[in-house]
DNA sequence: ACCTTAAGTGAGTGATTACTCACTTTTATA
DNA sequence: TATAAAAGTGAGTAATCACTCACTTAAGGT
């Protein structure tokens, strides 16, 4: 196990589930079910108690408040959506051209937050919902986005653009139109349209190639 | 004024701001006002009816219910949002060549929007925050896009794949790029970083060949 | 076995909620 | 100017809200 492994285990794990309480789990299993179906403000404490099997009371022993709860819940998956800009090797690889070009980095930082948002369905809807609303979430968001994803991503993107792969335009915007498109479609895939009969890999293929070619150097 | 456009101005007044009483649109204002800032569901018909200067009775003397309220702001929007696709001219321009490809339609089309958007930011947070809850909303939404959007934006699609601009992907997967790709921009734009130094028209410029690019015919 | 601490309970609390209704005021029409 | 309808009001209501607290039960260390 390599070191960033390490450290993405750690990240992973913030919340450590190996010391819940079993009521604790249900808690939390039944308060993610229901923000992500009804919205934070629509779902009261009564209510989770109730799905959870557990007196309302007990919530409030290991939550201060309601929102306590949601943070508990909203906060570690921004860090965790973001875990792959805390790897070391995310931009050391681009640099020993471990990756031949933009188009592998795609793929895998694709491929890797794909089947993230497959199985965090639930808790990527909460998190896009509430972050409009809640300003401690929006502040965990800017400080890892500050921190950690944008640097790392400039330095990939200057990389290269020197080696002429990407088209001459702002770095930011170079960032933005990947960012965009890559959530873009999970958010189509996974919460807009999860029904539609998807064909996974070859939509990614194509998602990829479209990001690749509209950033491509105009001859 | 072409038929079009009577069209086009009779969706805009749907909720005909005329036949309002002065109460009814201060009302409507500090709804739309409250409903974006903190969400539907955590403003209470107390606060809208003080910060409107109404008594609370006043509110539903116009609305039935809360939820009401929403929907008389809300899902008008949706609609306009989707206005340009209700002018017979958006398809039929194309066929009579007289935009020359994709990127004059991108073009309009983004323009378009862009204008919309600045000048309705809280009504569009509204609609995404609260898309996510409100079937009703869902409705419109998916009744407007199936029935309008996507079969005029599929025949323009097909068009300029048959004349060889684009790539051949399945339609769906083009237009769910450039729609993505669009709507990405307009919600990072004024949503996510309203406050960034954006320079609009090279940002929009860069959107639209980033799109064409993305999707042009590979050799 | 004894004690301390943590986990769990559920009836109770004051505040707030969406909404009603009997009433007053304004507006429109004839 | 008389009359009916529409607009506006605000005190009142039952329900629900997040949260508390005195209490019981379970767990772990010595």
């Amino acid at each position: 196990m390599s070191e960033d492994d390490i450290i993405q285990e750690m990240l992973l794990n913030e919340d450590n589930d190996d010391q819940l309480t079993p009521k604790q789990r249900k808690i939390l299993q039944a308060a993610v079910e229901m923000f992500a179906e009804k919205g934070y403000a629509s779902t009261s404490t009564s209510e989770i108690a109730k799905r959870a099997g557990v007196a309302e009371g007990t919530i409030f022993r290991h939550y201060k408040t309601k929102k306590d709860l949601l943070y508990s819940i909203a906060v570690p998956m921004i860090t965790k959506f973001a875990a792959p800009f805390f790897a070391q090797h995310f931009v050391k690889h681009v640099f020993n051209d471990q990756y031949s070009g933009y188009d592998e980095l795609l793929r895998k930082l694709i491929h890797n937050r794909f089947e993230f948002a497959k199985e965090n369905i639930p808790l990527l809807k909460i998190v896009l919902q509430e972050m409009a609303f809640q300003h401690e979430m929006q502040e965990k968001y800017k400080e890892i986005f500050s921190e950690n994803v944008l640097p790392r991503f400039r330095e990939v993107v200057d990389h290269f653009k020197e080696k002429g792969q990407i088209e001459d335009y702002p770095t930011e915007t170079v960032i933005r139109l990947t960012i965009t498109t890559i959530v873009g479609f999970l958010v189509t895939r996974f919460i807009i349209m999860p029904d539609y009969p998807w064909d996974d890999e070859q939509e990614i293929e194509r998602t990829i190639s479209f990001i690749l070619h509209g950033l491509e150097t105009q001859s």
